[in-house]
DNA sequence: AATAAGAACAACCGCCGTATG
DNA sequence: CCATACGGCGGTTGTTCTTAT
């Protein structure tokens, strides 16, 4: 009949979970696609491996979110975007499935709500209407092309409406790396990742780092290509890193009386 | 009680990167 | 170097559940 073996579909029966399951715990899951066959399943490998991963996997969670897993989540997806994978891996029984669920559903309207609520605010200030030195010319971003002096600013708002929050390592190479002032910025790379390793340290560890830094004759600004840091370590930081993340697309980062941008993350 | 609307959840689809022959 | 298979990921769709009318 058939030559060609019709994959079911649809939702998983409990018979079919259990097979998967009893397959699983007795040989590895190996090869995907070999799964169905010696499991006796009609499924095909990917609806397995999905399965396994998103529902049968031991060490998952489930149920609800808890406020401090949708903090986590708000706050890695201000710097990370929909890498809904990356984000998991910070949420331990947590599936990148389920996060993506988690926020259309959910998240995403928080969020816009907030984002309107805010908006709200700037687009009609509180009638005193003085307008104050920093108001973005909406306007002119809509209509004209910005003027020279208003590049930065212009700059700004673009990123804020079309690009991603965060340049990332991955992006960087290590020609980058390694760049023109090698040795200062290698160096700088390594007190960074020093400076940020306070996963141990508090933050009077962290602000004598810092004045390592500054003694470094780095002055009270630093911007060397690249510094890294990791987002574990921007969520623990004492400093509420989360809320540096800058419009322009780097991270500012100011512990105490010395400030610089962060061009990477380790992931 | 019936049902429509919205929310929540589960699974599929298509694309991409990587490994292998 | 190329073709193919596979795994992983993000977007999207489909299904079920809950709530409001």
């Amino acid at each position: 009949m058939g030559c060609k073996q019709k994959h079911k579909k649809g939702l998983w029966s409990p018979d079919e979970d259990l097979k998967l399951k009893n397959y699983i715990f007795k040989y590895g899951h190996g090869c995907w696609s070999s799964i169905p066959i010696n499991a006796g399943l009609q499924r095909n490998g990917k609806s397995c491996r999905l399965r396994w991963i998103n529902y049968l996997r031991p060490g998952l969670k489930r149920g609800a979110f808890s406020f401090e897993e949708e903090e986590k989540i708000l706050a890695l997806h201000r710097v990370l975007g929909n890498k809904w994978s990356q984000i998991a891996n910070h949420l331990p029984g947590r599936t990148d499935n389920e996060i993506k669920n988690h926020w259309h559903s959910y998240l995403k309207k928080r969020v816009s709500k907030l984002a309107e609520a805010k908006s709200g605010e700037l687009e009609a200030p509180p009638s005193s209407s003085k307008s104050t030195p920093q108001d973005p010319s909406f306007e002119s971003l809509e209509n004209t092309e910005a003027s020279s002096t208003d590049t930065d600013q212009s700059m700004q708002q673009i990123d804020q409406q079309q690009l991603p929050k965060v340049l990332f390592a991955e992006w960087l190479s290590l020609e980058q790396f390694n760049g023109p002032n090698q040795g200062s910025s290698s160096s700088t790379a390594q007190h960074l990742k020093y400076t940020f390793d306070y996963g141990s340290a508090n933050s009077e560890d962290s602000s004598a780092h810092a004045q390592q830094l500054n003694g470094e004759a780095l002055g009270n600004e630093i911007h060397t290509k690249p510094n890294f840091i990791s987002i574990d370590d921007m969520l623990r930081s004492p400093f509420g890193f989360e809320d540096q993340i800058s419009e322009s697309g780097l991270v500012d980062y100011f512990p105490g009386d010395f400030n610089f941008s962060c061009d990477g993350l380790y992931l």
